[in-house]
DNA sequence: CTTTTATGTTCACCTATGTGAATAAATGGC
DNA sequence: GCCATTTATTCACATAGGTGAACATAAAAG
């Protein structure tokens, strides 16, 4: 749990007992290359912290493996929406390598609360980690052109291309495997 | 307060007396056509309900108005990011006709959250609403031609021409104007 | 090691959207 | 009701990115 463990310290203010009880809640899930976090049409009931692996959220569209998210170590991994709406979900969540996460049950989550309500900042943090991500990817899209958002990119997570096959980052620019190799020839 | 009134009684199950303490909460606040709920920079203290009139989002790029988000009666405004981070303000909401808010402000929601525990569905409402929103707006920009998003944008907002200038339209869509005059003349 | 499959590149051509200008129509102020 | 301003349309041309194919390379499987 050393992730976890350095990700609470530094971003929470939790005291040595907060934290034995907080991480008392998480669980360990190791998943392999390829296996699901969540598949579309399934209700997601926790939030994971990745420890160890990388993701992909897609939805399929025309056949289509369409990105619209990454995840790597120390980032959250659920589908916000269905978490908080108890709905089934529309994106599936893959991972890309290996995996370990720790996982924290909705009812976990709910008791916690109560408890321990500092928990509530993690939830807000969560909550704002999506927004941010969902509402700069809208922005970058209607901003950029496909170079700028492929720059963008780099600079927000410039080890992408080794853990990341390219036509899946292409797809999350919203452009074909075609037209990033050009645009990396381009330089 | 009728919007708001039938707004709570249709989404959420308060009594009469938790409705009227929730009631009281709230601020009655006029705005005139092209005054700003919040400017860029501004730190976001509160959230509204729209009685009635509506309002754009949008942020200075290059020193054009993009517009990503449009609310009308019944919708709440807020920026999300800013109201959960005590973060300043990236974007600016500006009304577009003459308006009536019913504003409630954070440090209310907080007290009242502890009162008034049901309170706290609302602010899941408003979580999800603000996350569906923009990863569908992506979504669409990734999966759909201007075309196809302007159709599904007709569907959502049937209204829009009605109450809205068209080249904001354009910008929310993510082309120019004379792109979607275009789109509009080949039918 | 060899074969198969997955991934990345290049190319020629096509299409959707951008650009800038001219014009038209609608709206608001007086 | 008239003028100024804002908003919408149309056009000719430019450009970014899509398409489908051929090929190259890398990775996985046997």
């Amino acid at each position: 749990m050393k992730n976890l463990t350095s990700y609470l310290t530094l971003n929470f203010s939790f005291s040595p007992s907060e934290m034995e009880q907080l991480l008392g809640c998480f669980a360990l899930r190791t998943l392999k290359k390829k296996d699901y976090y969540l598949k579309e049409g399934q209700y997601c009931k926790s939030v994971g912290f990745i420890e160890k692996g990388n993701f992909i959220y897609y939805q399929i569209v025309n056949g289509e493996e369409k990105i619209c998210d990454f995840a790597f170590e120390n980032d959250w991994v659920t589908h916000y929406k269905s978490l908080l709406g108890n709905l089934p979900s529309e994106i599936s969540i893959k991972a890309l390598e290996n995996a370990e996460l720790y996982i924290l049950n909705l009812d976990k989550i709910e008791l916690l609360s109560e408890t321990l309500p500092k928990v509530n900042a993690i939830r807000t943090t969560l909550a704002e980690q999506y927004f941010t991500k969902s509402t700069q990817r809208a922005t970058s899209l209607t901003n950029l052109d496909a170079k700028a958002r492929y720059q963008a990119l780099l600079k927000e997570i410039p080890f992408i291309h080794q853990r990341v096959p390219q036509y899946y980052i292409a797809s999350y620019l919203g452009i074909k495997p075609q037209s990033l190799s050009r645009i990396r020839a381009m330089k």
